[in-house]
DNA sequence: GTCTGGCACTCAAGGTTACCGAGTGCCAGC
DNA sequence: GCTGGCACTCGGTAACCTTGAGTGCCAGAC
């Protein structure tokens, strides 16, 4: 598609933008000196480059600065991986070494090394639930006239709770056959059942079966989205300029929903890299994500991204997820972080 | 100190400057028809006002901004806790009604709640971690020539683990020499024990021994700092214009231990509200902060906060942080969150 | 045909000036 | 002690100019 002239000049205008932040003009190319041409020549080049859609000039005299489609070109041919730097390795090395047993505390604590590692902020998302657990009993405690409390008790020993309202007053017995019903219908079964109770004659004690049944369920459904751990959000702050982008770009990274299904998206199109708006989402167009799955035993569990502007070090991004998923699936798998001389442990390459 | 006058100029002066964010001038104050009094007047009482440091002009010809002083004045003036708009007490009785056994997950959504009640950050420090369990038994495990890993079993059952690395190489006689003393030294005891391990003879194991201990002292110190949660740092985007503000305290808010000691601090100083310098953090010198402890079981155990501006919503902060802490307390004191019918259930506040 | 030096052109950024008006301080009079 | 009046201040905005980085294009060299 580029011939080897163009495709330099891109990358090295790419690499300089991601540096500086500014357009990048030139004079500043041919001054590199990588390929011995006048800046007229490289003028001539980009003026081509920006009609194929891979440059784009903020105004007529400026420099050019790469598009959406001169980042991805620029991500594609990147050499394979890069290794982490020897300071990096050491922080993930000493991080993996001192991971304790807390998985909760483990994946924050990962998404803030990810975070450190790379500048950005990060995204860890928690192996996927298990599937929900059967429910072994379930009642209905009245409290008062208008408030009643669900309680189920899983076979894995959790409690769910909610309590339900109602306008009306209601009577003991119609708790009580309520309770029947909704036990009867999910005593055995897991939470998440869809259905109806079967009817007690009473539409009353039908209407409160069926909010307790509903109510299990959907607090079953928002305990199982995997929830995700977010590291320095802070530093996009730095990474931006305008308030309003800073704003909308943390404003995401608050909801959890988004980012779950923005990391999965990304690898359902089996993608390691987003830029820009090849993710669908219009707040975050001056952003790209750096993905990776994670395994433990052997299954694909979570996923960890990092998040940075578009202009990230993309390089370093993906060393960094790709070192830091690896070593997270490890640690998750066996509670052994730390095994010496295995082939492809970060120790060597870093020694090396 | 101050008169009545120069009182209510003042709290209007500060009312307006919470909801404009712009400097008040005298034509606004005596315009509100308060106080009939003509803009002279208030502006002569306003210089006054000044010259004792409630307020602060921005330039000779603009209007006034209340002082930290000022603040400090009119948050000790608020009549006594406002209650909570019904649509937020309606939030927090859903919120609470739907809490969950799972402790970390209630903290971090307790956050999230706050932060929505206020549209502030808010900051939730977990419940004080019960004392440190003792030693059952501390192994050292020699994986290569330079690394080896300390692993200790405690009493309630958490391992603790931790690699070392030596420059020197360490033969198994020695390690094994350095575990015994180690071992000896903190079976039985905390981890946190600070001391030396019986010198073996070899300086070698002993300061292998050494390492070990003091390698464990500090992960379990690391272990013990109270988690904190922070809520809606995206909303402190929004409270502030200036771009180095938003970092800046966006910074903070990730530090969490910074976090932890402002919030004690505060509250050992006997306050509920610390107005811009008044706690010691310059980074935060145009914030305030609105905390209160929460018990659990009758114990303080953890803290609640609120982090705005300084021209923050006080007496909304104010509510929200003592509704939510006082119900939170609740909640992980006996695991039943509801008891209608009790005295302070905001229920009744919010439908009276 | 391709590259290059030269040159006119463009346009954001920064500085200067002028003006406006919100808001003050002060004073004289009620 | 309060008030209306008035001169004064000074930030903010707009208009204008200048500067210079960078481009596009062209004619000539290789």
């Amino acid at each position: 598609m580029l011939d080897e002239r163009k495709a330099a000049i891109l990358r090295a205008v790419v690499e300089c933008h991601i540096r500086t932040a500014q357009p990048v003009s030139s004079a500043y190319v041919a001054q590199l000196g990588e390929l011995s041409v006048s800046p007229a020549t490289v003028r001539n080049e980009m003026a081509v480059l920006e009609q194929e859609g891979y440059l784009f000039q903020p105004h007529s005299s400026a420099g050019r600065v790469p598009t959406d489609k001169g980042y991805r070109f620029f991500v594609d041919s990147l050499s394979g991986p890069t290794p982490l730097g020897s300071d990096q390795a050491e922080l993930v090395r000493m991080f993996f070494d001192r991971t304790h047993g807390e998985l909760e505390r483990t994946l924050s604590e990962t998404s803030s090394l990810l975070s450190r590692l790379t500048d950005y902020a990060a995204v860890v998302v928690a192996p996927s639930a298990p599937d929900p657990a059967r429910v072994r009993s379930l009642q209905l405690v009245q409290l008062s006239p208008h408030l009643c409390l669900v309680v189920a008790v899983l076979a894995n020993g959790a409690v769910e709770r909610r309590s339900l309202e109602s306008m009306a007053d209601m009577t003991e017995a119609q708790v009580e056959r309520a309770a029947a019903v909704a036990a009867s219908f999910l005593v055995g079964s897991t939470v998440d059942r869809t259905g109806r109770p079967a009817p007690t004659g009473d539409p009353y004690a039908d209407s409160l079966a069926q909010a307790a049944v509903d109510g299990l369920r959907e607090l079953s459904a928002e305990d199982n989205q995997a929830p995700v751990f977010v590291g320095g959000a802070a530093r996009m702050a730095a990474a931006f300029e305008a308030v309003t982008t800073i704003r909308t770009v943390l404003g995401i990274l608050e909801q959890q929903f988004v980012l779950v299904s923005l990391l999965k998206d990304v690898l359902d199109r089996g993608l390691t890299v987003a830029i820009g708006a090849e993710h669908g989402l219009v707040q975050l167009a001056e952003c790209s994500v750096v993905v990776a799955p994670y395994e433990v035993d052997g299954q694909r569990a979570g996923t960890v991204g990092v998040l940075g502007p578009t202009r990230m070090h993309y390089d370093q991004a993906l060393a960094a997820v790709a070192v830091v998923s690896k070593k997270l699936g490890r640690v998750l798998s066996d509670g052994e972080p730390v095994r010496p001389g295995s082939r492809d442990d970060d120790r060597q390459r870093s020694a090396g």
